[in-house]
DNA sequence: AGCACGCCGACT
DNA sequence: GTCGGCGTGCTC
């Protein structure tokens, strides 16, 4: 007896084979098996998908047996994935107009892919053996996987977590009634449903993570909770695991080794985790028992996957509680206006606290008025008289202050006084970026690196100046006017080396730094205790960005940062949030200075509303890429030209093709088409007829190099 | 996407 | 005479 199966496998949306594919087995496989199929000339890993689908679900005729080939290899040691995860996959690929084996395994462990039946059967047997001997923390203990690769230890929790106060750590403390009411409405018999947990930085969101998640765990399920950086899983999975000691907690993330990847979401499979902590990819972990799950900082971009299946991880994870029946809790201070929205049109739960627990006050926002300041040369001085005062006043009390400016480098542009020469990259639309350290002149866009030049490569003057500042020059500034004070520094550049950022936040905690200057890598998350000054140097920029978004996200961006003062309740009175602004009265300052998301969000809605913008609209954008921009815009207008002839045309609106921000990367010219309709329902049908159409046109446009589809895109 | 087959230029 | 350029076409 041989069976039909359908498979999804590993091969591009392309020329049909988006869809599974038919293969004759001997044993009846059920749905979710992983295999291996022949495919072409080559054998491509695939999961068992369901029964082949009929001619006339498919619009192909169906194919004889003998035309037909053998499923090569059966992982029979791999418990197959359920169904509740293939329709998540399923979704996914629908939505996000991909292939269906393509986001199948892309959102497997990669080592998966590199093992056999045999070699699978033996480390899951490895693992089972070693968790019921070590108990609960064999699962690290096991150090063996076959790569002896794990590193030292590359985001010890110990060492990133601040000193919290000694105690009962393993007694959850007491609940004030906001949180009370938001653990009982997450937790509350047969709940499912999507929470929004609205509240500021310290009052005490995590707590009600912890809290909910207890009550998952005590019911015998599973809980997934999702934080947007790998940077911030150390600090969340030090309280976890603190809280929930004797229970298996896992990390999943890209920073993992491949080995400790495919243990971490083997446990997760095999319902041998009962905590699941991951970045946006964790989303997809199979969790046979799930039973809640937590996206913190759900407004974070980083939600986004950005390549492949353009996938918005919190919007899986709200489909995914819906598909499971588990609630779904999304935790933000300053909330996606998306998600804020569905609350308000009752889709989802809010749920709101107030007040930071411990009475601690939020930091009272000052403004700078920067066109008050006096000018040398016609230029302004970085810093204003007024801060550095503040700075030095901390400093004198022995008090911490974080400096926040959202560009590294020295400078980002250099110039010549004499002929006006400018630092530009010759491979991208954009200018290099000044790094005095190593004195070399870098493009943030295609990595193009070269020593500063002595004089200037087109006049050859020696007087090279740097325009604008960067967290470099930032420091040395502020190492100049507070000879005194010791300044650490935490961006991109500073942290690179492995352990590196864990080493600097261990400093600040400690007590060694007196000013912090960051990038927003800092504004983001840690919890620092002693800081009692926050101030944001330069965050004009992004207020008058063509970016519909770039408000919310620098009122988001600051509001985290000014929840970086005064965490420690004793300081919290005194704690202050600086911003130097050129445009002292604009709403969105106005907005933060009363800590006040609601209007901010509400004036935010009312002007998406009548500009018709999400999420009064969805959205989708076509990016191509070619030799020239003309060669990516006749691929676009082509394309434009194919959508507007079918019937959902008339409730989609294609706008002209436009150059992104930075047009050129890398000698690619880059172009972007925006397609909007108020129907999700009718922008899907339209691409999903589109794509294939957009497959044979590339055929006639030689110099386009790639294009792709971002629906629900963040920035545009 | 891979990985073929297929038909025209400079080399051991 | 071959090695090899990447142009079209197929994969259950």
């Amino acid at each position: 007896m041989t069976y039909r199966l359908a498979v999804a496998v590993e091969a591009p949306q392309y020329s049909g084979l988006g869809g599974p594919l038919d293969y004759l087995s001997e044993l009846p496989l059920p749905p979710g098996t992983l295999v291996r199929v022949p495919l072409g000339r080559r054998e491509v890993p695939g999961l068992v998908w369901d029964a082949p689908a009929e001619a006339a679900e498919t619009g192909r005729p169906p194919l004889s047996d003998d035309a037909l080939r053998p499923v090569a290899q059966v992982f029979t040691a791999l418990p197959p994935l359920g169904d509740a995860w293939r329709d998540l996959v399923a979704f996914t690929a629908a939505y996000y107009q991909r292939g269906l084996g393509e986001v199948a395994l892309s959102v497997l462990p990669p080592e998966l892919r590199k093992l056999d039946d045999t070699k699978l059967a033996r480390r899951i047997a490895r693992l089972r053996k070693a968790l019921e001997q070590g108990g609960a923390d064999a699962a690290d203990a096991d150090e063996d996987d076959g790569d002896g690769l794990e590193p030292a230890d590359p985001a010890n929790p110990a060492a990133a977590a601040p000193p919290r106060p000694a105690g009962h750590a393993n007694e959850p403390p007491a609940l004030t009634p906001d949180q009370q009411a938001a653990v009982e409405a997450v937790t509350a018999a047969a709940s499912d449903g999507t929470f929004l947990l609205h509240g500021v930085t310290g009052s005490g969101k995590t707590e009600v993570y912890l809290q909910a998640a207890a009550h998952t765990l005590a019911a015998g399920r599973q809980a997934l909770v999702l934080v947007p950086e790998i940077n911030l899983t150390p600090q969340l999975e030090a309280r976890f695991a603190e809280r929930f000691k004797g229970r298996r907690l896992v990390s999943l993330h890209s920073g993992l080794t491949p080995a400790q990847r495919l243990k971490h979401w083997l446990m997760a499979h095999l319902g041998l985790a009962d905590l699941v902590l991951g970045t946006r990819l964790a989303v997809f972990a199979p969790l046979p028992r799930l039973g809640l799950i937590v996206v913190d900082e759900e407004h974070d971009p980083s939600y986004k996957q950005q390549e492949g299946a353009r996938y918005s991880a919190r919007d899986l994870a709200v489909y995914r509680g819906r598909l499971e029946r588990a609630p779904v809790l999304l935790g933000s201070a300053t909330p996606s206006l998306e998600s804020w929205h569905r609350a308000q049109q009752g889709r989802y739960k809010r749920l709101d606290l107030a007040s930071r627990i411990g009475g601690g006050v939020l930091p009272q926002v000052r403004l700078v008025d920067m066109n008050l300041l006096p000018r040398t040369h016609g230029v302004t001085v970085a810093l204003s008289p007024q801060l550095v005062d503040a700075l030095r006043e901390r400093l004198a009390l022995g008090e911490q202050s974080l400096l926040f400016l959202n560009r590294r480098g020295y400078a980002p542009v250099l110039h010549c006084t004499e002929c006006g020469w400018k630092s530009g990259c010759p491979h991208c639309s954009a200018w290099r970026v000044f790094h005095r350290g190593d004195r070399t002149l870098r493009c943030h866009h295609c990595g193009f690196t070269e020593r500063v030049p002595r004089a200037c490569p087109q006049c050859g003057n020696l007087d090279l100046q740097p325009l604008g500042r960067g967290t470099e020059r930032l420091e040395e500034q502020i190492a100049q006017a507070l000879p005194a004070a010791r300044v650490a520094r935490i961006d991109a550049d500073t942290t690179r080396a492995a352990g590196a950022l864990q080493e600097r936040l261990a400093a600040v905690h400690a007590g060694e730094v007196d000013v912090l200057v960051g990038t927003q890598m800092v504004a983001k998350g840690h919890d620092f205790r002693r800081i009692t000054l926050v101030a944001a140097v330069n965050p004009d920029s992004a207020l008058f960005a063509s970016d519909f978004r770039a408000p919310e996200r620098l009122f988001a961006l600051l509001m985290q940062a000014a929840g970086r003062a005064g965490r420690d309740a004793r300081q919290a009175a005194r704690s202050q949030m600086w911003l130097q602004t050129w445009h002292p009265t604009h709403p969105l300052y106005a907005a933060l200075r009363r800590h006040d998301f609601e209007s901010f969000a509400a004036s935010q809605l009312a002007e998406r509303e009548s500009a018709g913008l999400p999420p009064y609209t969805h959205l989708a954008l076509l990016r191509a890429e070619a030799r020239t921009p003309e060669a990516a815009s006749a691929f676009l207008d082509d394309a434009a030209a194919c959508a507007n002839e079918f019937p959902e045309a008339e409730q989609v609106l294609v706008y002209p093709a436009v150059p992104p921000p930075v047009a050129r990367v890398a000698d690619v010219e880059r172009m972007q088409m925006l397609v909007e309709s108020p129907s999700r329902a009718a922008l899907q049908r339209l691409l999903a007829q589109w794509l294939p159409k957009l497959h044979a046109l590339r055929a006639a446009h030689k110099g386009l190099i790639r294009w792709a589809v971002d629906v629900d895109p963040l920035g545009i």
